[in-house]
DNA sequence: ATCCCGAGGG
DNA sequence: CCCTCTGGAT
C-alpha cells in the first residue's frame, strides 16, 4: 500500500470530537500539526466545547493559541465559529459540507478535513500542494479544485479516498516541493511527466530555473 | 529568502 | 485577482 511510504500521511491532530478538530483543524492553517497539539491541551481544558468557547475570554484564548501564529485573525475566526455553531447548530458540528462552510473561518479546505477525519466520509482533498501535484502528473484538465477532486477520486475506490487524500498532501508538501521537488525521493518519478526537465507548474517552473542558476 | 495541510476582505 | 494575517521551517 501507498501508505508504507508515508507513515506520516494521515491525520495527526489529537482531537476528542469534531468540535475539537474542527478547532484544530482552523489552528492548523500555515502551522505545523505538532505545534498545534501543543496548544489544543490547554484551550480544550479551558473550552471544551462551542458553548464555551462561543462566549470565551478574547485574549485569553489569544494567548494560548499564540505559537501557532495568525492567532488574531484565528482566535476571531474562532470566537465567531463558536458563535455560530451554538446559535445555527445547536452548538454542534454539522456533518453536511454546505453546512459546514458556512462557518466563519470554515472553508472548503477544512470542511473537508472534518468531513473525513471526525465523521469519516470518503473524500479527496485538493490544496494548493495536491493542485501543484496534479499538475505535475499530467493533469491538464479543468483546474478548479473540485473537478481535480472528482477526477482523482474516480481513480481510486471510495474506501480509499480520505487515507489517500492525507497521503497526497503529505506527499506535496513534503517531496514534491513547490520550487525543488524532491524526485530522488519520489516513489511515482519514473511515472511523472514532469521529472527532470518536465516541470508543469509555471511559476514553479520559473523559481527551478532561478533556483538552478544560482547553483 | 520563501513558503506553508487557508480564509476573509478589498 | 490581490492582499493580509503570524510564526516557523528549510
Amino acid at each position: 500500500m501507498l501508505a508504507g511510504r508515508y507513515p506520516d500521511a494521515r491525520c495527526e491532530l489529537t482531537f476528542g470530537d469534531p468540535f475539537q478538530l474542527l478547532v484544530a483543524t482552523i489552528l492548523s492553517a500555515q502551522t505545523t500539526d505538532r505545534r498545534v497539539n501543543g496548544v489544543t491541551p490547554a484551550l480544550f481544558a479551558r473550552y471544551p466545547d462551542a458553548r464555551a468557547l462561543a462566549s470565551a475570554d478574547r485574549a485569553e484564548v489569544e494567548t494560548i493559541i499564540q505559537p501557532t501564529g495568525f492567532f488574531r485573525a484565528k482566535t476571531d475566526s474562532l470566537l465567531k465559529m463558536a458563535s455560530a455553531l451554538v446559535e445555527r447548530f445547536d452548538g454542534r458540528v454539522p456533518r453536511r459540507l454546505q453546512d459546514l462552510v458556512t462557518l466563519p473561518g470554515v472553508g472548503r479546505k477544512t470542511a473537508n478535513v472534518v468531513l473525513g477525519d471526525a465523521f469519516g466520509v470518503p473524500g479527496i482533498t485538493v490544496d494548493t500542494h495536491v493542485g501543484r501535484l496534479a499538475r505535475r502528473l499530467g493533469w491538464t484538465g479543468e483546474q478548479d479544485p473540485v473537478a481535480v477532486e472528482h477526477a482523482i477520486g474516480a481513480l481510486f475506490p471510495r474506501r480509499d479516498w480520505t487515507h489517500l487524500s492525507h497521503v497526497l498532501i503529505f506527499h506535496g508538501r513534503r517531496t514534491c516541493h513547490a520550487r525543488r521537488p524532491a524526485c530522488g525521493a519520489c516513489p511515482v518519478a519514473t511515472l511523472c511527466p514532469s521529472y527532470g526537465a518536465g516541470e508543469t507548474d509555471p511559476d514553479a517552473a520559473a523559481a527551478l530555473v532561478r533556483t538552478e542558476a544560482r547553483a
